[in-house]
DNA sequence: AATTTTATGCAACTCAGTTGCATTTCCAAG
DNA sequence: CTTGGAAATGCAACTGAGTTGCATAAAATT
């Protein structure tokens, strides 16, 4: 399994880490960490931008040129949730400024957890 | 000058370093830090959500309960413009989701740094 | 084949943040 | 006061993601 086909595979962004288990092989952290800065730029890969100790990566495929998928990370199940179906967002900025990436990041309960949540309660 | 009144004071987020030298007094880091979880447990700070090796803390004052205002960070100066005049833009969630905090998170180029760029092309 | 270029690996390092434990400061009961 | 226990502070040593320097291996080029 290639490095882009472990993150193409997944449905969220991985740790360094997750992609060298998910590879199989067990390749040297320096080389996987070249690796990835070559992929991220050649614009092929980035980071997500999600509140986490540790760089997560993905595939630019799921985004378009400036606007990225926006995440959810459930503060439940600690899952993360790529929302590739969402439209992102836009906001007028202020004259001159250029963007050229953007993600929006969301915290709160996904519905599995909203719903265990109620359930709890309502005991 | 506490340690929020150095927040408060600067118009980005800060890390903990910064902060340490706006207060002037030499407080041992593990201090800081513990400070500052009692803020972000309180939910007077929170932690900005920007692509960076460190942590960095602003007041939750600039934000409603949910939407975070947006951060604009510029790939040519470097520096974090905190876009609180911008509306916070809102999704549509799927059923059942439950958001809690928001943030957009952009890069690219701030109106000094477009201009230097026109510039220097011209020349 | 010889030589240069590029990719890989190892070990040692950096540095933000954390942990354990000792010490100080605070505060309330006697 | 003062004493005893809780909370805050500090120090040193640790943790762990990511990096750097340098040696070795694999390709590519002549």
């Amino acid at each position: 399994m290639s490095m882009l086909g472990a993150m193409l595979e997944a449905k969220e962004p991985l740790s360094r880490e997750q992609i060298a288990r998910r590879m199989g092989e067990n390749a040297n952290k320096v080389t996987l960490y070249r690796t990835l800065h070559s992929l991220v730029e050649a614009g092929i890969v980035h980071t997500a931008l999600i509140r986490n100790r540790v760089q997560l990566y993905e595939p630019s495929a799921h985004c378009s040129e400036h606007l990225c998928h926006p995440h959810f990370v459930c503060r439940g199940c600690h899952k993360t949730i790529c929302l590739t179906e969402i439209t992102p967002p836009t906001v007028d900025l202020p004259d001159g400024f250029r963007l050229e990436r953007q993600q929006l990041q969301m915290e709160g309960l996904c519905s599995t957890c909203t719903m265990a949540e109620h359930e709890t309660q309502s005991i």
